[in-house]
DNA sequence: GAGTTGGTTTCAAATAGTGAAACCTAGTTT
DNA sequence: AAACTAGGTTTCACTATTTGAAACCAACTC
């Protein structure tokens, strides 16, 4: 009756332990063989198999008989569609970052928090001499990067401390936040000034200007963001770009706003 | 012990009920209220609330708790990512189809067969001017598209009989192949002429010409089509570029079969 | 030909899923 | 204000599914 043992994290069921292996198999980031899964899977071998089996026959993982390996299926990629057009800020978006990218020439990130991480959701670029590490639904951590930031300092109290305590705090280059108590002080910056700066915090050279999207006081949905690398752009030219970016921010959340209540 | 009632689809535990739940949702490609679900789902409403549950907890569910509604959450934004990394061939393809698509200066679209239904997993859009139905993620008919028709035709006999059973036939438009029949014929001229051409058979005004990108004989594993409208190109203008798109499925092929046996 | 490694199948015990029914709210309606 | 109602949530005895140790089966190696 007291606590229970919460172990590891899941929790519900048959089906949170199946997403748990799904999430595993996406972890390696490469195809896998069954036998790499079971060295680092907690369950037992004729579990595990079984639930590889399963999501495999669901599409939801390949299996690539020649090699012998597995990795998400494409059936994932069919959900994101839907995902990405009836729950992120994407659709609602879209005409906002087109503009913003045309008249700033420079790239464009929207990114919304999941499970305490960034995820971007939209990029527009509008050259490629250069590429962000930056992609439609990859993640990215939220203490060292312009959008990540943004999205912390808006957030409640609570959920910060919350989301700050999955952070890592790995230290990608010299100028990354090496933990929460060096971070705070910039976060209640980030929340006078309005918006956020990446100064080369998360990749060497490619620095970024972001604005929260706040669908109203105290409720962050998402943030965009406008990057660059140091060789092209100076912090300080970023700087002269917080108008533009906090109007697209603002135009964002309007519209977002008026779709959640269409009347 | 004789042959069990096969009844609704899925098979595999409680794993499969949950995704034909999520499956279900992602159907109405909209946010969705609780008793919308109920209304069209087989389970009672315990045992479907205790799903949505779980999804939800596993982010799998997105629910926007203003409106008390349900849509495809961002976690299979994150899934996708690594299926599209991982196990398609977007990553390969990447850099013919910006070469195709500079090239010729029209739509290029990537895309693989998944139960069935074409699945775009890539595209190139070098105008604003139109927009085709096909975006990343989006799922379209076999039977009445470039990619479609260009991996039906040069699929194994058994499987492309399994694969025009599934296909709906429905008349998209006047020149949509109303039945197997009437498409059969056409898929042997596009087997002995190597490439497949859409006449305006899924949308009105897009045409294309497809070409199947082939692991080895016998073994498709996608196609490249370049669309275009009725108002900038011909058929015949298409047609010229049938050694264009051809050459870039051949290299597509190559390198994709270089990487699934790196020796 | 005995020993491995990697994958698949079995089966009784244990656990988790099922769904009818009861129960909440928060809005109607009478 | 008491009586409905529609949507959503919880309970709980009944049952079906999941579990995992162990046995098994290739295919390959020493």
């Amino acid at each position: 009756m007291t606590a229970e043992i919460p172990q590891s994290n899941s929790g519900d069921g048959t089906v949170g332990k199946a997403l748990e292996v799904l999430e595993q198999v996406a972890s390696f980031a490469r195809p896998v063989r069954f036998s790499e899964l079971l060295e680092s899977s907690p369950y037992p071998k004729a579990t595990l198999y079984r639930f590889v089996q399963t999501l495999t026959n669901q599409h939801m993982l390949a299996f690539d008989r020649e090699r012998q390996t597995y990795a998400i299926g494409l059936r994932c990629v069919r959900l994101a569609h839907s995902a990405w057009q009836t729950s992120s800020l994407a659709p609602i978006a879209r005409p906002f970052i087109d503009g913003l990218a045309h008249r700033v020439g420079e790239a464009v990130h929207l990114a919304q928090l999941d499970h305490g991480h960034v995820l971007f959701v939209d990029k527009r670029k509008t050259t490629d001499v250069f590429e962000t590490l930056a992609q439609t639904g990859k993640v990215a951590p939220s203490y060292c990067t312009g959008v990540g930031k943004a999205i912390l300092a808006f957030m409640p109290e609570d959920e910060r401390t919350r989301a700050l305590r999955q952070q890592s705090f790995w230290q990608y280059t010299p100028a990354t936040h090496a933990n929460a108590d060096s971070l705070s002080p910039e976060l209640e910056a980030i929340r006078a000034d309005g918006v956020a700066f990446d100064r080369e915090e998360h990749e060497k050279g490619i620095i970024s200007i972001a604005a929260p999207i706040l669908a109203r006081e105290d409720c962050v949905i998402g943030a965009v963001s406008i990057a660059t690398s140091t060789s092209r752009r100076s912090l300080a030219e970023l700087e002269t770009l917080k108008p533009e970016i906090l109007q697209t921010a603002a135009h964002i959340a309007a519209d977002a706003a008026h779709w959640q209540f269409p009347s």
